[in-house]
DNA sequence: GCCGTTTTCGGCCCGACTGTTTTCAGTCG
């Protein structure tokens, strides 16, 4: 039981507290436990009542019921509201912009205690008539409600990775050892959301059916026929394991693998070969990387052969925009650098903790920043030749401008430029907004474009032709957030930047040593975009890109 | 519920934004 899930039941309960209408502070209380044990810097499961009671904001009832959720899985208090509350109400906790005030009118005034009724209420414009809400609360509610609804069933890849692995794992060592088991379909593509977590298999499907059956597999099977077997992983998840003779292995992987698109790109009849590299070869065409196949134009660079040498994390040579306990992060400057420097033989680290405007995530004040600056140079002399680079991650503002004056920028070695705030503005305002972040000569990267959080909540919309073209104009670099629920900005776009000489950053944004290991995905969208190590700034070394940020710096 | 004492009870308290109001409540990052 790691801190996160930890902290989420207590963030459940305050929840739960609150549509119960327990007492406020004591639910501040509880709340605020959940954000401090989210930050521990050890893993709360390793820890006594006494060692966790000694972090402030967690006092020993907290400290005890931290111990009881590591021995049950939950505490009493906690199970007595889940029982006094619908179920269908605690889901609409998950609808953004709803929170437990609203909830709690909705369950108590209009009786209404699921998701469905909620969107049926909407629709017959119920809504709008009761106190706190009006035509627009209804009009978004309804919206986000059916944006969650059409991504009921998807995955992260993040998740569905480790659910394929277990599986992988659980059904591997039930088999023949001659047998075989891939991965493919959207996971093989390294897909940013998937439905469904496909496997091809050699292995006759009765065996692999018996397998499940007898060995404890969390797999319900659904259907099956000689071809596949549809199944569902602890009753939620879609599982498909196709089956194909050994002689048209490669063939079918082939065609379980690519999109729709990347299949109709492809000469009509292919013929049968030992391997997948053959076939296109049988083509005339480069072996192309499961990641490309997607329909852009991986079908006409492989016939000239022209395919990207897609870029690997060995590339990296550090790690830009990553947080400290300075702002919102969980482990200390020395412990980040010392992470990158050993553990992932890193050349530099980038730190970037919150601006001052984003107080809720302990935004750096003036002082703060220049504490900050002092550590970092003694930290430089001690752990040299790695290097630690003064940056910020500084919100943009409504209109745009920055988050500190100009004297204070140009004193950092990178900018990092995210929005945080706003994030319901239209098209035509929040293209002007990034564009004016964009044009401040301190500007070094754009950080998240888009905001999104995938599966959760869309990005506010863009003219990504006019944000790419003007970071070419005023040599600002985009980001690839790596984080699995960001993966923005969106590698349909990494072409288009390319082509215009954009160079991008690939980021973990991370907010523990662990978060820096996140990088994977980001080079796993990064390849689906088609992007070589030349495009990325931290594949530059050490010396590469402190020449690239004097540059930029000298030019501002 | 947590903290910190004027040591066992009283005070805790992000700000911007949105949409609802007609001066504020709820939500979010």
């Amino acid at each position: 039981m790691n801190n996160k899930s930890i902290a989420k039941q207590f963030k459940l309960y305050s929840q739960l507290m609150e549509l119960n209408a327990e007492n406020p502070f004591r639910i501040r209380a509880i709340s605020s436990a959940a954000f401090k044990i989210d930050k521990l810097p050890v893993s709360a499961s390793k820890a006594t009542v006494e060692e966790l009671s000694s972090y402030p904001g967690i006092g020993k009832s907290t400290a005890e019921r931290i111990v009881s959720i590591i021995k049950t899985g939950t505490f009493k208090e906690l199970e007595d509201l889940k029982d006094k509350t619908p179920p269908g109400v605690i889901e609409m906790l998950d609808i953004k912009g709803v929170g437990p005030k609203k909830i709690k009118s909705i369950w108590q005034d209009l009786r209404i205690e699921s998701i469905g009724e909620l969107l049926y209420a909407c629709n017959e414009n119920r809504l709008k008539d009761a106190k706190g809400f009006g035509i627009k609360s209804q009009e978004s509610i309804k919206n986000t409600i059916e944006f969650m609804l059409e991504n009921k069933g998807w995955l992260l890849y993040a998740k569905a990775e480790i659910i394929a692995q277990e599986l992988y794992n659980l059904l591997d060592k039930s088999v023949a050892p001659t047998g075989r088991l891939e991965y493919t379909g959207d996971l093989r593509r390294k897909a940013e959301t998937l439905c469904s977590i496909d496997f091809l298999t050699n292995i006759p499907l009765v065996k692999i059916e018996e397998s499940i059956l007898t060995k404890n597999i969390p797999l319900s099977i659904t259907e099956q026929s000689e071809k596949q077997i549809l199944a569902q992983y602890h009753g939620s998840i879609d599982i498909k394991i196709i089956y194909s003779s050994d002689e048209d292995f490669a063939l079918n992987w082939i065609y379980s693998t690519g999109s729709s698109d990347h299949l109709q790109k492809l000469p009509p009849s292919l013929a049968s070969a030992e391997s997948e590299k053959e076939i296109y070869k049988k083509m005339g065409l480069a072996y192309i990387e499961p990641e490309l196949r997607e329909g852009l134009n991986e079908v006409v660079l492989a016939k000239e052969n022209r395919l990207p040498t897609l870029i690997k994390v060995s590339d990296l040579k550090g790690s830009l925009h990553n947080h400290t306990t300075y702002s919102d992060g969980v482990h200390t400057i020395e412990e980040m650098a010392l992470y990158s420097k050993e553990k992932l033989n890193l050349e530099y680290l980038g730190i970037c903790d919150h601006s001052q405007t984003a107080v809720y995530a302990g935004g750096l004040s003036k002082q703060d920043i220049e504490r900050q600056w002092v550590e970092i140079e003694d930290l430089n002399e001690k752990l040299a030749p790695f290097k630690i680079f003064k940056g910020i991650e500084s919100d943009i503002l409504a209109d745009g401008s920055l988050d500190y004056p100009d004297d204070i920028l140009a004193k950092f070695d990178l900018v990092v430029a995210s929005v945080h705030s706003g994030l319901r503005m239209d098209k035509t305002r929040a293209t002007q907004r990034l564009i004016k972040a964009i044009e401040n000569p301190y500007t070094t990267i754009l950080g998240h474009p888009t905001s999104r959080l995938l599966l959760s909540r869309p990005g506010y919309p863009l003219d990504f032709k006019k944000i790419i073209e003007a970071c070419a104009a005023n040599n600002v670099v985009i980001e690839i957030n790596a984080n699995p629920l960001r993966l923005d900005l969106d590698w349909r776009w990494y072409h288009y930047a390319v082509e215009k000489g954009v160079l991008l950053s690939i980021n973990p944004d991370a907010h523990k040593q662990e978060g820096l290991l996140d990088v994977q995905y980001g080079i796993y969208v990064a390849r689906k975009g088609g992007l070589e190590a030349k495009n990325c700034l931290n594949a530059m070394n050490l010396q590469e890109i402190e020449t690239f940020l004097q540059n930029k710096k000298r030019n501002a």
